[in-house]
DNA sequence: CAGGTTATTGCGTAAAATGATATATTTGCA
DNA sequence: TGCAAATATATCATTTTACGCAATAACCTG
């Protein structure tokens, strides 16, 4: 029982265009290729008319179109009634996060997953977002909530759920002017987590500006920034959906300072072996 | 999109019994063994409850065998109303049998596959029976029919399409008397086919029967068997369905003598591989 | 006609399926 | 109770298939 073929033809049906079409499948273009001449091939006919430069429904292919979204929606549904029948899912699932993502994201996701599943239990850790990535690769959590780093491992699968821009913050009282100069930067105290995306960003975009700037300290923890900045030490960079669940952002302000820093794309990390998983494989489909 | 562990599962469901099933599927035990698992462990249920001694279908199993079939029949209809539309199966096939079948057996299977798939053509070639089975398992025949071999090669698939008793025959006027005690048979004139199916047979029966024939000719071809023994040279043995299609079929008699000799099967024998390709599988789906 | 884009195809490697054999567990019967 | 038969599953070696990279060929655009 294989619906690869399926989902491929569907997105190729939509996209009309190999190369997005198997990038949307998380497969090669060739393997694209190949999976719909076999469906051709057992089928009897063709599905698009293909030159080298444009991909088209045949009328086949339209009537195949049909037939692959109720089956597919067929198999769904057959799946999901049977899982809901027997509610023993029973098993757990690990996930990790930042204790700001536990706040914000996950809630949603957690409340879902909670209402269909009521029988799987989650175990839910959270720590340094930094390690997300490795956690998972390395089988330690099944699931993590992470940004997307500039390059994905190909093991991991990644499913976005939201942007959140990357920000400079300094105290609400305003005492730290804004910088604008080279000469500025060069004396204001900056507040920066030690490692991790955010600060390679940061060094980036320094970097970029041609500017060597005073670190005042080198922090773990996003919320850490936050209070530090908020006590007029320095000023920082979080990203904001940090400062939308800080007990301490009336404390701080955003600075208008550009260009802005690329904005962190933060979603979920699964191993891409353990989406063969019943239990896996169920919290993934509710995203 | 690969829907045989559906078919699996149907075949397990029908017969609770492994081996059977497997069987009827032609496959080994383990593998359905597992098919089977696959499908529990994508579904995230078990289908069946079995012990070590039997298999019944769990309250899940039930809903998914309705699934199941209908997947199937759902599949298929698309296939065939594909096929239709475009009614370009355009290609040929080959099929090689006797003269005899030809006349018999081929003609209702030929009306039908005709009128279902006009743009087909098929090449008939007549000839040996004996040479079918070799014929087709070095792929220069793609469809034969024949009768079924005591053992079949593995890699040729099978279907029966009747029974053909093999009798003794006689010549109509009577002028040669049906042996009854050893030392008849040991004076009687035999016309056997000089090599195949129904001389082993023969050969088996005669040895069984300790008796040592008196062979007055071995000949190519069932229909040369029936003329000489018409003209009174001796008695022989065909298959019925030979006489059945034979001009000559009222100046031989059939002779009751027995024990009676196994009854041919006669089927239609293609390669296992050949069964992917789209002609053949429409050819062999309308059995 | 040149340059870039894009579906396809060869090919080497990695993963999966398959069947023969072995194992464990249960049932039937003595 | 103990022995034998039956049978679903596990293991392993082999074959088959899938996959992605790189190269190819065909086509559009300027």
């Amino acid at each position: 029982m294989d619906l690869k073929p399926l989902q491929h033809f569907l997105s190729l049906a939509e996209t009309l265009h190999f190369g997005r079409a198997s990038a949307a499948c998380h497969i090669s273009p060739s393997t694209l290729s190949r999976s719909i001449q076999q469906l051709e091939d057992k089928l009897g006919v063709s599905l698009f008319k293909r030159d080298n430069r444009s991909v088209n429904l045949t009328s086949e292919g339209i009537k195949f179109e049909k037939y692959a979204r109720e089956a597919l929606v067929q198999w769904s549904a057959i799946r999901n009634e049977l899982m809901a029948e027997s509610k023993e899912l029973k098993g757990e699932i690990s996930v990790y996060c930042s204790v700001t993502a536990s706040y914000s994201f996950l809630y949603d996701i957690l409340r879902r997953f909670r209402h269909r599943y009521p029988s799987i239990e989650i175990k839910l850790h959270t720590g340094d977002p930094d390690s997300a990535i490795d956690l998972v690769t390395s089988g330690k959590e099944d699931i993590a909530i992470s940004a997307r780093p500039d390059q994905l491992p190909t093991e991991i699968r990644f499913h976005s759920i939201g942007l959140s821009p990357l920000v400079f913050i300094g105290p609400a009282s305003g005492e730290i002017e804004t910088p604008q100069s080279l000469n500025d930067w060069s004396r204001t105290p900056m507040i920066l987590s030690e490692k991790g995306i955010g600060r390679k960003r940061v060094d980036r975009w320094f970097t970029a500006k041609s500017v060597k700037p005073r670190i005042y300290a080198q922090v773990a923890g996003n919320e850490a920034i936050v209070s530090m900045v908020s006590l007029g030490l320095g000023i920082g960079v979080v990203p904001q959906i940090v400062l939308d669940n800080s007990p301490l952002s009336d404390k701080v302000q955003i600075l208008d300072i550009k260009p802005w820093l690329a904005a962190y794309d933060v979603g979920l990390c699964v191993l891409e072996k353990k989406l063969k998983s019943p239990l896996i494989q169920a919290f993934w489909e509710l995203l």
